[in-house]
DNA sequence: GTCTATAAATCGATAGAC
DNA sequence: GTCTATCGATTTATAGAC
């Protein structure tokens, strides 16, 4: 209780994933015939499922989602969460799992040069933010971060190795580890304050304007 | 379970301030005269209780916090929580109440001129963060901001009150109010990334290093 | 003020029928 | 694969003796 729930933020993303699925239980009629291959009912149960455990570890962090919740988001039985999943440590896990996307777009801008390259880094954070796809993943990441041990391991690796990898052409010098840190730093805070703590006028200004002030203190560091 | 646990950090700061009443539940003897005024115990518990519940509150955040271990920490009896504190979210907004060391240390950073205020405020907001007896309250509020929603309440607070109030004469022109919730956004974040997730090599780099470099990207909103 | 005892609710996880 | 039923542990909060 008491959580932090942004009601339309998050919306359909899981529901969306899980399809029908989520509507009936046993979407899997025995009209369903097949010879061999996947099995029917099986994959989109079990995908259902991971995408409500994100939409609600999303929005209420580890402890405060039990695993009654999502089992009724995502329209199944409860049970079915430990027969597919085993224990909620495990589903958090596979939970914390990014899509590719962020990468590809950090990575992306970071080519280019250095001219400019903080508001490109930004740019591209906030649209993969943006991005309602791959919103839940993240956010399960950044909000559990401060509780959770593997969220926080997951977190930082992602930090380092996301973006040491985009700005290893970027960033050189003696320090480039610590300034690499420092713009993961800024990264994240931001999406923190925008996303999570709705910060104002932060949280409702436009990308654009985001980006161009916020990008002037990422190229600082990055062009230091 | 599972949670950040940090053994060192915030060592002692809680039982100090209980003093002799931690080791004893009953720190008041029948030994103690007094003549009307304060009536024994009474204040020394629940001040112990309050300490407590911060210490604990910052090491693994509101859910997995128990009021159990919260009277444990502070060597009372659970009821006694209670009888003082009425409700676990009555305790929690008290905890969550900040020194007022945060505001002073800003508020003097900021003056002194537009050169080198981005410095001066990330030395500011380090300072206050590396004395125990204000991080408990600080780790708290930046722990539970992301879950709890008074705690993210108090964050957004504390985050335009007093940085609104401290760069109130630095930031001016049309959108102050953005750049000054970036200022804030940047010192939020480097509290997160350094002392609760932990993000190397920043957080094990020394105070001068991190003040040098990462004043730099305030200053670039600062003096924009 | 302090303590014991317990109510009332919720949780994760399991067993077993179909 | 899916469901019902339930165990055992833990939680907040309260009632009442001293």
């Amino acid at each position: 209780m008491e959580s932090v729930s942004d009601t339309h933020e998050v919306t359909g993303s899981g529901r969306e994933q899980a399809g029908d699925t989520a509507g009936t239980a046993a979407a899997t009629g025995p009209a369903t015939k097949h010879a061999g291959g996947r099995r029917p009912g099986e994959t989109r149960t079990r995908e259902a499922i991971l995408s409500a455990a994100r939409v609600c570890f999303a929005e209420r962090g580890f402890d405060a989602t039990s695993l009654r919740r999502i089992a009724e988001t995502a329209g199944v039985d409860q049970s079915l969460v430990h027969h597919f999943y085993g224990t909620k440590e495990s589903l958090f896990l596979q939970a914390l799992e990014l899509p590719g996307k962020l990468e590809e777009a950090l990575t992306a801008a970071a080519r280019g040069g250095p001219d400019g390259i903080g508001e490109r880094l930004v740019r591209a954070h906030l649209s993969v933010w943006d991005d309602v796809s791959s919103r839940p993943a993240l956010m399960t990441m950044v909000r559990s971060a401060a509780i959770h041990r593997a969220a926080a391991a997951r977190l930082r690796e992602t930090a380092t190795g996301i973006l040491a990898h985009a700005l290893s052409g970027a960033i050189t010098g003696e320090d480039a580890k610590l300034r690499t840190s420092m713009v993961a730093t800024q990264l994240i805070g931001l999406a923190m304050m925008r996303y999570v703590a709705h910060l104002e006028p932060l949280a409702s200004a436009d990308t654009d304007t985001v980006a161009r002030h916020y990008g002037r203190a990422l190229q600082a560091i990055v062009a230091d």
